[in-house]
DNA sequence: CTTTCAGCCTGACGGC
DNA sequence: TGCCGTCAGGCTGAAA
């Protein structure tokens, strides 16, 4: 499930393969994602440069000269460097041939992601909150944006116009490590507590993006879990076992038909 | 305005 | 062994 932390991996992997090369060919296997592909893509995108590698929230957008491709990983996506013939897996979807030989293979079992084509700007970008790891956010925007909102804090967090690319793994474990409790209503928190929090996201996003370096050396052909996945988790997943603060027994609710593992005596 | 919820999709897993 | 139900997750758009 590829969080802020995977798409920024996967745009520093593919980045030396794709920048400033030209696109000799798109091939489409399987069109049909969380919107239909752009119709047309391929003919649209062939013999474009590709001017840019950029990541918005959880979007990758390749720039080309005359527009963008804004590439989403869904729920189940991946975007590795192949060898040229490498022969088709079950749910390679998309296939990106480069000026330079190199492949680039889009596989989603869940069909979840998104590949659009924009001669100008994205509807999906416009109305996105701050970048987590920009001073654009910080926890005081938290506290301000909380104020007289009965939402519980954990979806809040999640809500991509408060502050982008914080999914259920991070939400949990940044009010973890603040000692605050998901289903706490938004409005009801301090400014200090919040200023906790807002650095906690920060530590936890750029954490995992440290640890996903070390996917990045195998790049090329690799399938497996990104490197931050190996990052130990205190709570998202853990319901029902002991916390690793006090040993008591995690608790497991749902919020917004999330699943919200929290420590009911370290988090208040 | 805020909040909730169905729907998109497949693979993994548990119960029988 | 296989079948069936449930769950997981990001995001949108409609309903409450």
């Amino acid at each position: 499930m590829p969080e802020l932390p995977e798409v920024e991996t996967t745009r520093r992997g593919i980045k030396p393969w794709v920048h400033q090369q030209k696109i000799v060919r798109l091939i489409i296997r399987q069109g049909s994602l969380r919107w239909p592909v752009t119709e047309g893509l391929p003919e649209l995108v062939r013999g474009q440069i590709v001017v840019g590698v950029m990541r918005r929230a959880k979007y990758l957008i390749l720039k080309l000269e005359h527009g963008s491709m804004l590439v989403h990983l869904g729920m189940s996506g991946s975007l590795r460097v192949a060898k040229p013939d490498t022969p088709w897996r079950k749910h390679d979807h998309i296939e990106l041939q480069l000026g330079n030989g190199a492949t680039l293979r889009y596989h989603d079992p869940r069909r979840f992601g998104a590949w659009l084509w924009s001669s100008g700007e994205h509807d999906q970008l416009a109305h996105l909150g701050p970048e987590p790891l920009s001073s654009d956010f910080d926890g005081e925007r938290l506290w301000q944006m909380g104020k007289g909102r009965k939402m519980a804090v954990k979806p809040f967090i999640m809500d991509n116009k408060i502050v982008v690319g914080v999914g259920n793994i991070y939400a949990s474990e940044a009010l973890f490590r603040s000692g605050i409790r998901p289903n706490r209503a938004a409005g009801r928190i301090s400014k200090k507590r919040y200023l906790v929090l807002g650095e906690h996201i920060k530590d936890v996003l750029a954490a995992a993006i440290e640890q996903g370096g070390t996917t990045l050396r195998d790049f090329v052909n690799s399938s497996g879990e990104p490197g931050y996945f190996q990052q130990t988790l205190a709570v998202y997943g853990r319901g029902g076992e002991d916390c690793i603060d006090c040993g008591g027994v995690l608790k497991d609710i749902r919020l917004g038909q999330r699943s919200s593992v929290f420590c009911p005596n370290c988090q208040r």
